[in-house]
DNA sequence: GCGACAG
DNA sequence: ATCTTGTCGC
């Protein structure tokens, strides 16, 4: 893949205001509904999908591991991505690039960005949809790291979070049933009037017994994707566990591909 | 000043 | 994110 808007790539090097004004360019320029250039719905219904004359969409998840120097910084973060087409794995690659800043929320992309950018610049395949470890619209400044990769590849990219980052779920999401959803929208932290849809609490798989549950995990637009097609993405890519297949796939290709390195 | 805070 | 064995439950 390559960058179609060098002028927003996330810049680790920017002052605090400045990573804040870009963050509010990208959220103009990014489209919080369906922009994409396949049916989604062939995503889950396989049905759907034998039906179609093209290939399946390449949907590709992106997730990050770190590594420590000497001292025990952590200095280097090597990202990896998973391409997936139907239920086939078709590439991954990962890189290892330079750490400048720390983790600080709200400015995740200027930590990870760079390095997202550096191993999808060596996917072969082109994918169809990205699927990003973070949040999308679900962000201070509607602008969280699924929206800011997004637009600078110009690419469909959808946000999945374990956890809240702000915004608030209209109802309550404890113990939801699975293949649920519940609105996220937001509130007075959020850069956008109150009410407005962020996302959805997205309830991929649960548990039978009334003893213990599973949180669901917060799904917004990234670019290019509205907030209904986000969530049923994020059921439809998820098999057998809570995180979609993308997703679940390149966080433990990030974590082998991080012990290559060691042994 | 206090609280909230993706990975 | 990361440090990490056993353990509870289906």
């Amino acid at each position: 893949m390559h960058v179609s808007r060098p002028d927003l790539v996330p810049d680790a090097s920017l002052e605090r205001s400045e990573m804040e004004t870009l963050q509010r360019e990208i959220a103009d320029a990014a489209v919080f509904e369906d922009a994409l250039e396949f049916d989604p719905a062939v995503l889950g219904d396989p049905l759907v999908a034998s039906t179609s004359e093209d290939d399946p969409p390449i949907v590709a998840g992106v997730d990050q591991s770190f590594l420590t120097n000497d001292a025990g910084d952590q200095d280097r973060a090597l990202s990896a991505v998973v391409a997936v087409q139907g239920d086939e794995v078709i590439e991954r690659v990962h890189a290892v690039t330079p750490l400048s800043i720390p983790y600080i929320p709200g400015l995740l992309s200027f930590r990870e960005g760079a390095p997202i950018i550096d191993a999808l610049e060596e996917l072969s395949v082109e994918p169809d949809l990205l699927l990003f470890d973070g949040s999308g619209r679900i962000h201070f400044r509607q602008a969280g790291i699924a929206t800011h990769m997004g637009v600078v590849l110009d690419v469909p990219s959808i946000g999945i979070a374990k956890s809240l980052l702000c915004g608030s779920p209209r109802e309550d999401v404890e113990n939801l049933p699975e293949g649920t959803r519940v609105p996220i929208e937001a509130n007075s932290r959020v850069d956008a009037a109150e009410g407005t849809l962020l996302g959805y609490a997205v309830q991929t798989r649960q548990y039978d017994s009334p003893d213990r549950h599973i949180n669901p995990l917060y799904v917004s637009p990234g670019h290019r994707v509205g907030p209904e097609t986000a969530a049923d993405v994020a059921l439809a890519t998820s098999s057998s566990y809570k995180l979609p297949d993308p997703v679940r796939l390149a966080d433990s290709y990030a974590d082998e591909a991080k012990r290559g390195l060691g042994e």
